[in-house]
DNA sequence: CCGCATCCGTTTCGATACTG
DNA sequence: CAGTATCGAAACGGATGCGG
């Protein structure tokens, strides 16, 4: 691989981290770790050659690391480190920039409900209520919410919740497009159990794109 | 040129500006704008066909502008449009991650005045005492940055000065690494003219690397 | 099936030479 | 000064193989 070899932290950064795929694995990896197999189903068009290079690669840096869970698991999952997590602000302010190009939408463009959850962590405002919700997407791991005045965090698992959703991906994503929680379960396109309060609060908080 | 087709903000982001050197493309240009040669000078490594390829995507995105300066400057330089500057957290961001691997100076890096022009945005903290300074760097156009409770910045150009420092591009670095202003001043690695306090309060406000 | 490694055609990048 | 043209080297993309 090639260096910048500038005295520079953004180049420094790049070295690292600036070669195709790189970031967005990083990105993928924001809730929690995953197994390869998830990261290849979660990261559509990438090669698998490619993928273990990338794994070794952000290895060596010290930016993610191979986690063995303990059985009946019996799975190793790759998950980012401290210093990984570091990289969070940085994904973030990309997508930022990137989001104001998703408003024309490639008809064959990819989707994936994790990215959306990732990007709920710069399109959250804080609230004042607290809430913590589960998300139950169909296919999908479960994902857990915590917000407040404080922020949002977003990652994989479950928890203490005061409502939970159980939608398909489709209406998963209706409603971070900004469709009402009432309305959706109204319809039958998701079922929420619990105070739907939260999710309404949920969507009141994040903002377009 | 590939790209994701991911419906995210992140990989949109870096099907624009995810190709090698792009980036520290952009960084050379949030001062202001560049003529050719000087990005060329500024990008040490990038070949010539590539700047042009750069230069010539980052247009068609609207990162970037061909300006042509009114005579007699007689000359066009490439700046950030307003959407390019959209682009500036994103840079410092990867910036504050890659600083932390610039404690290891590998010996032959490349160095330059402009990389740390740059750097201060994020090195800064708000300072209480508002100042207006210029640099006068051997070999590099003039730098003007105002600084104060509200944040700081730092461009291309000269204006209105509590002080103005004219140094070496190594005395400038020694600055910059934390060295006082006044030891530097009085062993004569660098000159200051008018209110020296300027950069003593400013070198209070950069927090290390 | 999961977690890679190998092989090979295509694209991108780097180095140099050259032109308006 | 501001690029374009050419060509070898490296990286990437796609398919396939293979051990646990």
């Amino acid at each position: 691989m090639r260096l910048y070899r500038q005295f520079c932290g953004v180049a420094r950064a790049l070295d690292i981290v600036g070669e195709r795929w790189t970031l967005l694995l990083v990105r993928n990896l924001i809730p929690g770790g995953q197994r390869y197999s998830d990261l290849l189903e979660g990261l559509p068009g990438i090669t698998t050659n490619l993928l273990a290079k990338r794994l070794k690669h952000l290895t060596e840096h010290g930016v993610i690391e191979q986690q063995h869970l303990p059985p009946p698991a019996a799975s190793t999952v790759y998950a980012l480190t401290a210093l990984g997590h570091e990289l969070v602000p940085a994904v973030l302010a990309l997508g930022a920039f990137g989001a104001r190009f998703m408003d024309t939408p490639h008809t064959d463009d990819h989707t994936h409900p994790r990215w959306a959850m990732v990007s709920l962590r710069r399109r959250f405002r804080p609230s004042s209520a607290t809430y913590a919700v589960q998300f139950q997407i169909e296919g999908q791991p479960p994902y857990w919410a915590t917000f407040g005045p404080d922020g949002i965090d977003v990652r994989d698992g479950t928890g203490d919740a005061d409502a939970v959703m159980v939608a398909s991906p489709r209406a998963f994503g209706a409603w971070l497009m900004g469709r009402d929680i009432r309305a959706l379960h109204a319809s039958n396109a998701l079922r929420v159990d619990g105070d739907i309060e939260a999710f309404a609060a949920l969507g009141r908080a994040i903002q377009p794109l």
